[in-house]
DNA sequence: CTGAAAGCGCTAACAA
DNA sequence: TTGTTAGCGCTTTCAG
């Protein structure tokens, strides 16, 4: 089961102790400039790979941390992606992997407070989802250049700053699905609202973007009417939403972010649930009547958990076997209908908003 | 970092040597029975769980092996399923995990004969589909059994087996989602063909079954013609659909297994193409022009390469840790439209029929 | 600046 | 039947 040289064949390769071996390959200092280029070209030469077993046993008492930064508990869609972070980490703890969760209170609310300190605390790895990319930036720089965190960005991405990486839905694919199904429900000729949250958060503003594009391509003569932006709260959505209805009366609602249940809130309040048919995005419990009595068409699925495990699987082959990061990891969206809402209910039940589904994930 | 105690500890507890405790922990000989459950009580009740990476670190030389039987190269499918199985399984690499690939020439080909011959080779683990379930039965029983190997079935299931967990999606819910799709795309009291692999093939059977009770519910007064069981061969398949077309003009066809580009060829044989909607299965490369071009409208798809991830994480999850296995491992089925097509196919591009999707498995 | 050696938790070979 | 001990590959401390 051995692949290359282990550390003891490469001191002796080199001709000195494995201890100067150890220096040189973990940059620590006390080795003569010339000794360590010498014995990292040997490492490279011979595909020298530290055994991750042997140092977990070795080190075991200094934890590899690894931050988490999410809005809290709202939608529950952040804390899908916080079980999926904690599932996945819990499977490397006897390589003394530990998460420290640090969680903003709402999406963009007191992010840059947050994260900043938490660069300072000496973890090895940062997943965020970034709701104010642009403030955000300089500190996922900071982080990544001057502490040498790798930072992955999660539900959403920081395109302007040195993240390692992203993992997420598409949200221009994400749109698209919207627009076609869409198109593919209603007459041509359609007229479309549509409901998203912050529009300086990339993966909202892009969802839109993609759904713009595409729907009046699929749908001959669809039109959109307006974009009310709502921001994530429930009041605010219920109350433009029922404001644009009023102002526009439209065949469709692409909801692009997971504020629907105020959106169907909206419609039973105009009695307009059977005459629009609406596309929504995630999933959680309390959408699934909604689903099940067709106010809810279909809705864009983005797997949480399954965001939240990769990124952590991500970080962890990368820190521990040295995997280069993809500069991109894309999450598969899955549309939901009817039929296939028993797939996504826990058989248990019980605790109250877990009943979508994390079965499949492992 | 450390949770319970260790070996050593419970030699103090119990007061006999690491040596016995690790005697008794593992079955080995050479314990008196009562020194045994002496250790065994004390574990338990001090939640000692052996730590693997320094097991790992001990044994390196003992691979742990698990053995992968699936039909070869056709349909790509079961390739995808391999390639997720060697891609987790490379992740377990530094903890001794190897796999034995031991292919039959197709399904429910000679499939007894390579899985007697697999159990008899000390592997710890098999993931196997049942293409014949009732032959396969009593070997899966002997393996579970008697060689104490854990049998996971993938793809499809094998329900009169002591199998120890199947990891697959819900064939029912697979022909329901089939049905409400071709439901919602054809107007009441439509026909449609089914076209399937092999019958006795539970997942084949279920499928079928799954669409055959939901489609006449889903759309009004509509019927299913007739069944054409075509054994996933592409020219019976060929052969087949013609003359059911022949025979039976429809609206609709579901075709509930990887054989679609057979039937989308007898359809442009006929000239079709464009009356008939077709509901599919699974996805390869072959199949992405058919989808562009509205031959196919929607297919069904079933991640083999997160089932083959899948498959592995259970068994190291299980054999590894101890983590005890789920009766059922169920896999959500993805609906893929055109929209979508691009998060499917691989960046790079290069080698022949690798142009589905793997990126966002990892 | 470098070498030697003591563990990390476990297995396996050897002693008693 | 049990105890003792030498590693597995790496990190870290203590000598030189």
């Amino acid at each position: 089961v051995k692949s290359g040289v282990n550390i003891r064949e490469l001191a002796l390769l080199a001709g000195v102790s494995i201890g100067t071996v150890d220096r040189a390959l973990n940059n620590r200092r006390g080795v003569k400039d010339e000794t360590r280029k010498k014995v990292l070209r040997l490492a490279a030469k011979h595909g020298y790979a530290p055994d991750p077993t042997a140092r977990a046993l070795s080190v075991m008492r200094a934890p590899l941390r690894i931050a988490l930064c999410l809005p809290k508990h709202f939608p529950v869609f952040y804390d899908y992606i916080r079980d999926g972070v904690f599932s996945e980490a819990s499977r490397y703890r006897h390589l003394g992997v530990e998460v420290v969760y640090r969680p903003t209170p709402h999406l963009a609310i007191r992010e840059a407070e947050v994260v900043s300190k938490v660069i300072q605390s000496g973890v090895r790895g940062l997943i965020v989802t970034p709701g104010d990319p642009a403030a955000l930036a300089p500190l996922i720089d900071e982080a990544e250049l001057e502490h040498n965190i790798r930072v992955v960005c999660v539900a959403s991405d920081d395109s302007q700053s040195r993240r390692s990486t992203w993992v997420s839905v598409d949200p221009y694919v994400n749109g698209q699905m919207a627009a076609e199904l869409l198109a593919n429900f209603l007459p041509p000729g359609a007229r479309i609202l549509v409901v998203t949250g912050y529009l300086r958060t990339e993966d909202h503003c892009r969802k839109v973007a993609g759904f713009s594009q595409m729907f009046p391509r699929y749908c001959r003569g669809g039109t959109i009417t307006e974009v009310v932006e709502a921001h994530d709260y429930p009041q605010e959505t219920y109350n433009k939403v029922r404001k644009a209805l009023k102002r526009n009366p439209v065949q469709g609602i692409y909801v692009s972010t997971a504020i629907s249940l105020a959106v169907c809130r909206a419609l039973q309040s105009l009695h307009l649930q059977r005459s629009v048919k609406v596309v929504a995005t995630d999933l959680f419990a309390e959408m699934m009547p909604y689903i099940e009595d067709g106010t809810i068409t279909a809705s864009i699925y983005q797997d949480p958990f399954q965001q939240g495990q990769t990124a952590v699987r991500l970080l962890i082959d990368h820190i521990l076997h040295g995997t280069p990061l993809p500069s991109a990891c894309p999450i598969r969206p899955t549309i939901v209908m009817r039929s296939i809402l028993t797939a996504f209910r826990e058989s248990g039940g019980g605790e109250t908003g877990t009943m979508v589904v994390r079965a499949s994930s492992l």
